[in-house]
RNA sequence: GCGCCUGUGGCGGAAUUGGUAGACGCGCUAGACUUAGGAUCUAGUAUCUUCCGAUGUGCAGGUUCGAGUCCUGUUAGGCGCACCA
């Protein structure tokens, strides 16, 4: 019987979906496990072969687990709101909506060519307004909430009202944008709108006017991970800084818990390494200076609070209000030149040439710790939005500083012994501190770092500086809060309308607000949201309802907010969803969440470092401190799978000509490289009909062919893109070798965390593996009793697949599975038992066949719930072991010794041995080790 | 500049975590069966070699009886952060 793939292929994708084999339920009786995939946005290419990577990889492990006894929740869904699937039906010139869901569509049905285990009754869209239901309720939570630094958690917006109607601000720590003081009664005087847009200084989701990152090539804001060396991640549109009144969320406030929550989660270091970069934590101190001759001052932020007495001038950050109040009357002419000037600069221009820059400002800041009077410097390198945007510059400890004292001639003083900053600066936190106080000057305050190790030196400035209120020990974090509108059709509505200027909260029982129907839906160069063209967009706030918009003018109806949200909103705790996705009072029922906790096992790609991976953490935070998701980390563990590049072919055409010369012979010719399609090249080879056929220009094309009458094709590695002709799709596999081969194929590839190349040449080893197991299983001779060495092979099998799977080396396991089919073909007979072994384990990488082996073998149940072979070490036990024995470690050989000799025994066998005895000539025996592979060296001394 | 990761045959990649380097697959070579081979089966395949053996995991050292694996330095490639004070 031949192995009839398509058939058994499809005979078992029907039974699955009439069986509903991989629906599961909350079962208290079993322990859970939680596989999931990033879920894909579904773009209008369809799924190449790097997609499936992932998926076959967790779907493997969901299946493995499920076999020992696991209830795996493992689902799929949709990505579908955001930039992705509007530029797209932009594009394409047709409704988001329509071309989004024929993408899922078509994505569904690749899918389910390849024998997933996803349970498809949970499946979830993030444009669906039943899932955006709840993105716009956890909006309206975060709205009210704001952030206690004391507990480090979100706490209910009244707690903070009520706070402020007893205190005002005295004894506020919370986490805010600005820092406000206000009494009491000074809280009690304000009307609603002061009232409104003070505690947007506080809310979690607040409205803020900040400086974003403003696209008008896609026509909206974007997010600081959206945006790589100053142009959009996706179009690569120019983005430049503007300031915009937006929504945002206050991600920073979890700095530090998504900073701690690093340590308990098993993620890649890379990948945690990368979100620590992101977060950016730096501890150091603010310092007050007072401006001379001026009742106003200023604070600065250092690491290194040690070099106070080696500041030489201070500086402003372009952008900062201190500008103006610091800016004498002769220098206001140079200031204001020097503020155009930078304005002129693009952020991009300011990222990649770090030009020497600056003006200054005319006034001299009081030094504390000298009394000295430094000059105040304004300059493009100083930051803005980092710490308070103004430095105190240590030029002979800080490279930037340095550079900028030489440029401007500003004086350098050393403060580490030895430290030699002729030519540049010495920036080690080491060494002997000197020159604290210098000696050659009076002493301004009774203070000294003299002889102290920088790092003393650091802590004792910051004991000095808290006890002397000069300023106070300050954590910062690069980490900003996420811009969270955007100037977009395609998203999420907010659920919110302006009543008289105020952002009001649309009722939580009136959610969703769903996305009206607009006649145009691009966006403006301008940042006119497109929701603005919606014909129904109110709220009458009386008969709480969505209304025309031409009714606004009357009583009691409001504007609605016309931005939408980002893509990350959706995307932000889907995993929470799957958990109960059809419940309609909640985003998931206590029950639920408290059933499958959190995802042990994430599987995507390590490009969502600094974006959805920390939205989602920040989210689930959030969430948690609700008590709505059990878990503080949403994903246990993370594994990121690597990409699969594509591998593009080319044909040399002769300048000025329709003849193509084949790749080893094309040096002796002018020739432009040209991309050709890879599914009309094998091997390198061309072939040269298909591509006459290819396309109408190529119809008489003429060919140089080398000396074996081949025409060979140039290669490269290239991303898998339409434009390469390099795409290599799944259903042509699927089709031509079947689901379980591709599977088996795409794992056999390599690590799935690497990324490499896709090279379909090596397909046929895997496909091969599965014909011979075919013949092994249907025609093989069979027996009762197992002999030892079926045994052995099985036994070896269990162990290494076992292991490989839990540790995601599924390549190793599959060699496996080659090595034991070998052994097993070389027995005359084997037993039932075996066949069966083997049916299960191959289960999770070639469900299909799997199956199929199963019911052979007389079972009418599904294979998937079949029980994990249980593994025997006495079946790999030998009668005998072979040792080396070793001198010096230089000259060894082998000797055989029975299965359970001991290392005692071993080293007298190998001491009385004629042949050893040799060896071992004018030595005596030094020490015996005895190592893991039961070798044994035996040192020797002369 | 700072941080993280990776260098093994013609190729993809193994190596029980310090113990016979190159599993398994591709490719290649030879043979068998075939009208045919892009089907199937068998054998071989790191390099050099005077066929005894010697060398061999980017490079140079070190620790060890023993190093692909650990340490130091170096080089090449990839990724992340970046006038972050």
């Amino acid at each position: 019987m031949e192995y009839n793939f398509r058939d058994i292929e499809k005979k078992w994708q029907q039974k699955w979906v009439e069986e509903k084999t991989y629906k599961v339920a909350e079962d208290n009786s079993k322990p859970k496990f939680y596989v999931l995939n990033m879920f894909p946005y579904p773009s209008g290419a369809g799924l190449h072969v790097g997609h499936p990577l992932g998926y076959i990889a967790s779907d493997i492990y969901a299946r493995y687990k499920r076999l020992q006894g696991f209830n795996v929740l493992n689902p799929m869904g949709y990505d579908a709101y955001g930039l992705p699937a509007e530029q797209y039906a932009i594009q394409t010139g047709q409704h988001p909506e329509k071309t989004t869901f024929q993408n899922i569509d078509r994505y569904r049905e690749q899918l389910d060519k390849i024998g997933f285990c996803f349970d498809w009754d949970r499946e979830v869209r993030t444009c669906a307004p039943e899932y955006y239901h709840w993105t716009q309720w956890a909006f309206q939570k975060m709205f009210n909430s704001f952030f206690c630094n004391k507990c480090q958690s979100a706490q209910p917006i009244e707690k903070l009202i009520a706070h402020f109607d007893q205190n005002g601000t005295e004894g506020l720590d919370v986490a805010q944008t600005e820092n406000l003081t206000f009494t009491a009664e000074e809280w009690k005087a304000m009307d609603e709108q002061q009232k409104s847009s003070t505690l947007m200084n506080y809310r979690i989701a607040f409205m803020g006017e900040t400086m974003v990152n403003w696209c008008a090539g896609l026509g909206t804001v974007l997010a600081n991970d959206e945006v790589v060396d100053g142009v959009s991640e996706r179009g690569g549109f120019p983005v430049e800084q503007k300031k915009m009144r937006q929504w945002c969320l206050r991600v920073s406030a979890y700095s530090q818990r998504l900073l701690d929550g690093l340590d308990n989660i098993q993620w890649s270091d890379s990948i945690k390494e990368t979100q620590r970069n992101w977060i950016g934590r730096s501890e150091g101190a603010e310092v007050e200076f007072n401006i001379a001759d001026s009742d106003e001052s200023f604070t600065i932020f250092t690491t290194r609070a040690d070099t106070m007495f080696g500041v030489t001038f201070m500086v402003l950050a372009p952008e900062s209000e201190l500008v103006e109040k610091v800016t004498t009357a002769e220098q206001k002419a140079a200031v204001d030149e020097y503020i155009k000037y930078v304005k002129g600069r693009t952020e991009r221009e300011r990222m990649i040439d770090h030009k020497v820059t600056g003006v200054f400002s005319g006034s001299y800041a009081i030094n504390p710790f000298t009394g000295e009077k430094n000059p105040i410097w304004i300059a493009e390198y100083v930051l803005a939005g980092y710490g308070t945007g103004a430095i105190m510059a240590v030029p002979a400890h800080d490279a930037r500083d340095y550079a900028f004292a030489k440029h401007f001639n500003l004086p350098i003083i050393p403060l580490i012994k030895g430290a030699d900053v002729s030519e540049e600066s010495y920036d080690a936190k080491e060494g002997e501190v000197i020159n604290s106080p210098r000696t050659d000057v009076k002493p301004y305050i009774d203070f000294s770092l003299n002889g102290c190790t920088v790092k003393e030196a650091i802590a004792k400035t910051k004991v000095y500086v808290e006890e002397n209120g000069l300023g106070r020990v300050k954590v910062n974090y690069r980490l900003r809060d996420a811009i969270f509108s955007r100037q977009r059709y395609w998203g999420e509505p907010f659920p919110v309308y302006y009543k008289n200027g105020i952002p009001t909260m649309i009722p939580e029982e009136c959610l969703p607000v769903e996305l009206p129907e607009v006649d145009k839906f691009l966006p403006t160069e301008t940042g006119e949201p497109p929701l603005g063209n919606a014909t129904v967009w109110a709220w009458d706030e009386q008969n709480k309802k969505i209304v025309e918009d031409t009714k606004i003018d009357q009583k009691g109806i409001f504007p609605i907010e016309l931005y939408t949200m980002p893509g990350f909103a959706g995307s932000s705790a889907y995993y929470l969803r799957y958990m109960d996705p059809h419940n309609k009072t909640a985003l998931v029922s206590k029950e639920a969440a408290e059933y499958w906790q959190n995802v042990d096992l994430y599987v995507g790609g390590s490009e969502h470092a600094t974006g959805h991976l920390i939205y989602s953490r920040f989210w689930n935070k959030f969430l948690f401190d609700l008590g709505i998701s059990c878990k503080e980390e949403p994903f246990q563990k993370l594994v990121n799978q690597g990409m699969i590049q594509g591998r593009s072919n080319f044909v040399y055409r002769i300048k000025d000509t329709n003849t193509f010369v084949s790749f080893d012979k094309k040096d002796a010719y002018e020739v432009t490289p040209l991309h050709v399609d890879v599914n009309i090249v094998s091997g390198d080879i061309l072939d040269v009909e298909a591509f006459k056929a290819w396309r109408p220009e190529y119809n008489d094309a003429e060919f140089i062919l080398n000396d074996e009458g081949k025409y060979m094709c140039g290669w490269a590695v290239e991303k898998m893109s339409k434009s390469m002709f390099n795409v290599v799709n799944p259903d042509m596999i699927v089709e031509k070798f079947g689901a379980d081969t591709l599977r088996l194929y795409e794992m056999f590839l390599g690590p799935v965390e690497q990324s490499k190349p896709w090279d379909t040449n090596g397909i046929d080893g895997c496909h091969r593996f599965l014909k011979k197991l075919w013949k092994f299983v249907t025609e093989g001779e069979r027996t009762e009793t197992a002999s030892k060495e079926e045994l052995k092979a099985l036994h070896t099998l269990i162990k290494k697949v076992s292991a490989d799977i839990e540790s995601f080396s599924y390549n190793t396991s599959i060699a496996a599975f080659m090595v034991c089919l070998n052994e097993l073909s070389k027995l005359k007979a084997t037993t039932k038992e075996t066949r069966e072994a083997l049916a299960i384990m191959l289960a999770p990488f070639c469900p299909h066949i799997g199956e199929e082996f199963w019911q052979m073998l007389g079972h009418d149940t599904t294979v998937c719930d079949a029980p994990w072979p249980v593994f025997n070490e006495e079946f790999l036990k030998e009668d005998s072991v072979k040792m080396m024995v070793a001198f010096n470690g230089k000259a060894r050989f082998p000797m055989e010794f029975p299965a359970d000799v001991t290392s005692e025994e071993a080293e007298a066998a190998a001491l009385n041995d004629p042949q050893s005895a040799k060896w071992m000539e004018g030595f005596t025996v030094a020490k015996v080790i005895v190592v893991p592979k039961k070798m044994i060296n035996i040192v020797l001394k002369k």
